[in-house]
DNA sequence: AATGTTATGTTATAATATAACATCTATTTC
DNA sequence: GAAATAGATGTTATATTATAACATAACATT
């Protein structure tokens, strides 16, 4: 089970989330030729300034600050096709909002788990997951393509004291 | 695996979908002191007219032509939220749409097989694919409350040929 | 009939997302 | 380096999905 979810859910350098998550970014792109742009770079860093799932229009206000300019929505939604297009970021489709992917290179399930208290959301690849929906779509003649997995809750830190907000 | 696969994906005689569903429906309004009211009851038959989820704004339409008037937006919405608390109806999230539940009683994993061609979409119910779920949760230390597992692909009928559109 | 409760009508607006076209910037080609 | 091209951003308008707020109507209980 390949997971962020302890690191996603306890207090940590996070520093070290951001430039890792920048790093492998330039990596795919320079890999696929695509251009990582100061608009693209921003959204992405946004996207992992927590390890909460951001809407695009909270993504918009952060953007407009940053760069002390107002930004209109297209220029966030295309820097959201962007990321996602290189499988740089995820959209969770229960909350509207998106997330930074920690794996970006290796085979997904694109499960997540998400916190109703603090909000924040661990990504989690689970073989053995995958092969029971694989297995239960193959039962149904049904010829799997995608698929969306969220799973809500309370996560370590919530569920065990009522610590509040995460960092 | 409790599912309604076969008979979504396959030519059948629908009547007796939306009779069961309405009956199903009325059963648990008199078990809960609920009130199916007509325009309650109009939205649950659209939904049911076929087993591809509808947006609530397909829905106004279709409820406007059905009952010869204007419909504005809350109309369909409060419809929504009735039947969603009741459990006849679930919300694809993937979509922003809406579907009957086949079976509004019987525990759920709320498992959807959506098909990308004709848009149909089976609901299942897999108990080990529950408790995998479970147990991940359990081992990431987190409390599991809801899931929202939508997956896409091709039903029987348009992956064996391209058979083209559902009845 | 009077009262309280539940449901619907109505208007306006919030929140999320995209279309269409103009302009600019970077990359390539000559 | 200038011209041509492709890629990215700016700008305006609008589509789509969902809810807030308040008025009216229907129903139920007494
Ligand atoms: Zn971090
Ligand atoms: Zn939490
Ligand atoms: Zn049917
Ligand atoms: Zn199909």
């Amino acid at each position: 089970m390949l997971t962020n979810s302890r690191l996603v859910h306890q207090p940590h350098d996070h520093g070290r989330c951001i430039d890792a998550a920048l790093n492998r970014a330039l990596a795919l792109c320079a890999e696929r030729n695509a251009r990582m742009t100061p608009t693209r770079e921003s959204v992405l860093r946004l996207l992992w300034q927590s390890h909460q799932p951001l809407g695009a229009y909270q993504l918009q206000d952060q953007l407009a600050t940053l760069l002390g300019k107002p930004i209109a929505p297209p220029t966030v939604y295309r820097a959201i096709e962007f990321l996602m297009a290189l499988g740089l970021i995820h959209r969770i489709a229960s909350l509207n909002a998106y997330l930074g992917c920690p794996f970006p290179n290796s085979e997904h399930s694109n499960l997540f788990m998400i916190c109703t208290h603090c909000g924040s959301a661990a990504e989690v690849t689970h073989s053995p997951l995958n092969d029971m929906l694989q297995k239960a779509s193959d039962k149904a003649n049904f010829t799997l393509q995608s698929q969306t997995l969220e799973l809500f809750g309370l996560c370590p830190q919530c569920s065990d004291t009522n610590n509040g907000v995460q960092p």
